[in-house]
DNA sequence: CATGAATGAGTCTTCATTCAT
DNA sequence: CATGAATGAAGACTCATTCAT
């Protein structure tokens, strides 16, 4: 019965990632999950909100692997390296996943405009919980408003994300790069003083 | 009179802003630039054609924006710390025009999917010179793939920009944020070692 | 238990006049009966059927309350008079009803064009019976055609019925129009010839 | 140019009658009237205003038609008999239209629950200013409500014109009966007193 | 008898684009 | 070059009805 719910938004996810959002049709999305058009209605309003459900969804599972993954390390240092691989590692994974979470969202002016973004602040507001340990623990400067450190990170990794779901996803090995951008944001670019 | 070619683009950014991409009218439009709705298509293939015009255009702008005021600058460093001055004040003074860079060009299919990137790919190179002249001087490290490097710094700045964008604009002064995220950047998070 | 089709009819009397007859959802009106909307098809066909079941129940009850009141008058005169009080009284005491009768009626193409009339036709056919009286007793005119006699009255009657739905209902006394609507039908509107 | 409009409401009439309202498809409308689809929403809002346009302009058209005729007529008298003449001649002469005004403007929610009735109360105050004349020359009752007295003399015209529409129109002369329904009206039923 | 989840046919309306003037 | 009236393709959504339980 309520795998009817999971079934549409995995058919979703496919149909958006193939088509875009605004291509895609529900009727299309209703076939790839094998229930009639109406059916769709019974568990979302509209085809907006099918988007919103998968982001909210499967944000909430990255979320949760990302806890996971990050809570055998120590220090907040290496929780924010393990972040970056497990963020990079997803999106390798989960390639129609991340072409909808890249590029297909924004096409709903609905989520653009309405979606209060809840569950990205929970993801952005579990980076800076790394980063006020890093910093408890004195290893990473105090002098930085942590609302723009956590957002200089996100957005590396989301432009980092965009192109490799641009240049078409598994041609590279995007999970190869994670520890060199640790290292970036971590160390910055320059030569370390000696 | 190839001043309404002009007019037309003011239209396109002043409309995409208020409305967004999809929810804007091409004779919407036409009304703002005082032509007729056939008129645009004189001038524009269609209506993705005004968004993509409206990027070549004013990224053009920007970039040689960048180019002159980073002109000044000696080292690749400078140069660096500049552009990022440059970039934030830029959205800041244009607000219609971040908007639509930040979130209406996203929405459109052809966008995405066709646009060879160029325009982008110019200025991601103009980082990329700053970067390598910066590693010539001796101040910036050589172990990084300038193609990592200048993707986290256009990220961040571009993550920050959207941030700045969605949250209203105007509310706090993004340019402020410039020497801060250079900073990040280059010295990295991390407390430096002695 | 045949309540359910009581309780079925009587929640479609206030469902109709609150939502029209094409407005008003089948799943609105079970909910109102509380009942699934299942087994409103176990005893009517569709939806169509519950309004002509409506107008067919009512529509007799209030035949025989005619009958009743009018059984009381002795000319058909009187018996005339009597129908036209409680015609426009039924109206003042069921608003509802009056309204389903009145305009969601007319919102069925069912009941518009298949419906043989054989109620109406019924209370028609009251109205001619008392007209005979009339004219056997002497009292009424034989020269014209009955059918015509019946419907200017019911015309008239439908009409007065109508506006005072139309006017919102219960915003002035229908009832007290009723005897000044016989006197118009018996003796004419024209000043009588000495 | 604008006998596009024209052209959409006569096919809109015959469309209407033919099929019903809730039945009649746009498309349908726009293929008998020889324009596309979306050229009738240049000229009309949506379904329901082509049928509200309908019953404004041939209202008026009837107006004019039932005042020139009326114009001969010296007395209130003759003009009331004269005006249900060339009522159910109307009818009789415009069978596609007479079913639209009978029967599919009451399909209508947005008709019946938006619509002032503007047209309808010009009519029905034309029946009351020949009332009111024959009231000031002396040949008609002065202690009858005029609102009554016209409201009775259009419903019984409408009911007799429902009628004919159901019953299949052309299937009998209604124009034949106006001088028997006008003598109702004004002499009444009854046997008149020496 | 009763349920209510599932069905899927059906259509109004929008709006980018065209082209006769 | 410019116009703007006309086009017509395209699809999200509703809701009466069914039927497996």
């Amino acid at each position: 019965m309520n795998d009817k719910r999971e079934r549409i938004l995995k058919a979703g996810v496919n149909v958006f990632a193939r088509r875009g959002f605004y291509s895609a049709k529900v009727s299309e999305i209703a076939r790839a999950a094998g229930v009639a058009d109406g059916t769709i209605y019974l568990y979302f309003r509209n085809k907006d909100e099918i988007l919103l459900s998968i982001f909210e969804q499967e944000m909430s599972r990255f979320i949760t692997v990302v806890e996971n993954e990050t809570g055998g390390e120590e220090s907040g240092l290496d929780k924010i390296r393990k972040l970056v691989r497990v963020h990079l590692g997803f999106v390798k994974k989960n390639p129609d996943l991340a072409q909808v979470f890249q590029l297909e969202l924004r096409q709903s002016n609905k989520f653009i405009k309405e979606y209060d973004g809840s569950k990205l602040k929970e993801y952005l507001d579990l980076i800076g919980k790394f980063i006020k340990q890093g910093q408890r623990e004195g290893s990473l400067r105090t002098d930085l408003p942590p609302g723009l450190v956590k957002r200089s990170l996100f957005g590396a990794l989301d432009e980092i994300a965009t192109h490799w779901v641009l240049s078409g996803g598994r041609k590279y090995d995007i999970e190869q790069s994670a520890d060199q951008i640790a290292d970036i944001f971590i160390s910055g670019v320059a030569v370390q003083p000696k």
